[in-house]
DNA sequence: AGTATAACGGAGGTACCCCTCCGGTTCTAG
DNA sequence: CTAGAACCGGAGGGGTACCTCCGTTATACT
């Protein structure tokens, strides 16, 4: 019951042993996925703390930094992915893809933060891209291989696209995914 | 020499009659210009001052809010979108509407603001809708109507999906416009 | 040139946020 | 059950941004 680490991707994120303390990083890792969609990378710490319910020292003794804390939202976020992109493997290429990429859209925590950071270069963004990009590529070039997508584009274009869809305001879910599914049709050959 | 407002659009901003407040006053709307593209919508008042060179009690004066200064220059790109809209005129109808879009992307001050914001329910915002949608809504459905543009789609989606990817991030001028033009694809009747 | 006055600019009060530190509390292992 | 390690929370110092106020300065008009 040590969990150390939440993810294969590097960066090490403890998780505490007593059950008080459980709870208190639990609170602060959904506090914080809340404040960050709300308020973009850049909300308030101690609202964090108390939406989470928590004093501000607690919050500073599981994330020494605020860049400790995103990265534990944002890499949660990257980790679901990488798992979609397995679920969808078996559906048809076209269908695949499009499916990862709806479900890209429908995370929403570090929604307005992928897309601000996307070409940053410090080494935990970078890790999150390799991991981000390892996990949708093969879905878009097997879409590519078969046809269904055409070949004068590249997947770091569609995920700069769907990211800046992502940030994009809607009047409801059905306007996303009525326009994210517009735009991924100029991906299809003609 | 009075100068009272500089657009149509409602929301009355006033040059100084004086040259030194003039000049102030114009420096404060560049300043402000580049913080807000920088920045986003939050950027520091203090440091847009400083950038124009002028006390923070001159940009008080001539801007009693953020909101007032910040409406000004997203008030300046919307007139500049609507000329835009004047000059594409006599394109042949998709071209038009895809020149146009370009242009919208291409506006720098307030592209953050402009998807943060456009669902927002202020005055002012609606203000620029109207006038934003005036001016585009025309090029859209002539598209429309000469079959360029396929007809389960709405101009607010367009221009939803349009300012989603001003705002996202991209490794260069060449990327945005190659995405632009792609995602303006699944536009067009298959 | 001289004067009335519009405009300047920054000091400073208020508010919020960041982060550290440590006395008190709670859990767990034995 | 108990002892001590682990953890809690918030007070408080430092910093920055917001906004007001008013003594000083530049402009326009006669």
């Amino acid at each position: 019951m040590t969990d150390n680490t939440r993810s294969g991707l590097g960066v090490a994120v403890k998780r505490p042993h007593r059950a008080d303390a459980r709870r208190n990083f639990d609170a602060l890792l959904g506090a914080a996925r809340d404040a960050f969609a709300q308020n973009g990378a850049g909300a308030s710490l101690e609202d964090i703390a108390r939406r989470a319910g928590v004093g501000i020292g607690t919050l500073y003794r599981n994330f020494p930094t605020r860049q400790d804390l995103f990265d534990s939202v944002y890499l949660g976020e990257i980790e679901e992915l990488c798992e979609a992109a397995v679920q969808v493997a078996d559906l048809p290429p076209w269908e695949a893809l499009e499916t990862w990429l709806q479900r890209f859209v429908g995370y929403a925590a570090t929604k307005r933060a992928i897309y601000e950071e996307l070409n940053r270069d410090s080494e935990m963004f970078s890790k999150a891209r390799e991991a981000m990009y390892g996990a949708g590529q093969p879905l878009f070039d097997q879409a590519q291989a078969v046809g269904a997508v055409r070949t004068d584009t590249t997947f770091d274009d569609v995920l700069r696209m769907v990211s800046g869809l992502t940030g994009a305001g809607f009047v409801d879910e059905a306007q996303r995914t009525r326009v994210l599914h517009l735009a991924l049709d100029g991906l299809r050959p003609r």
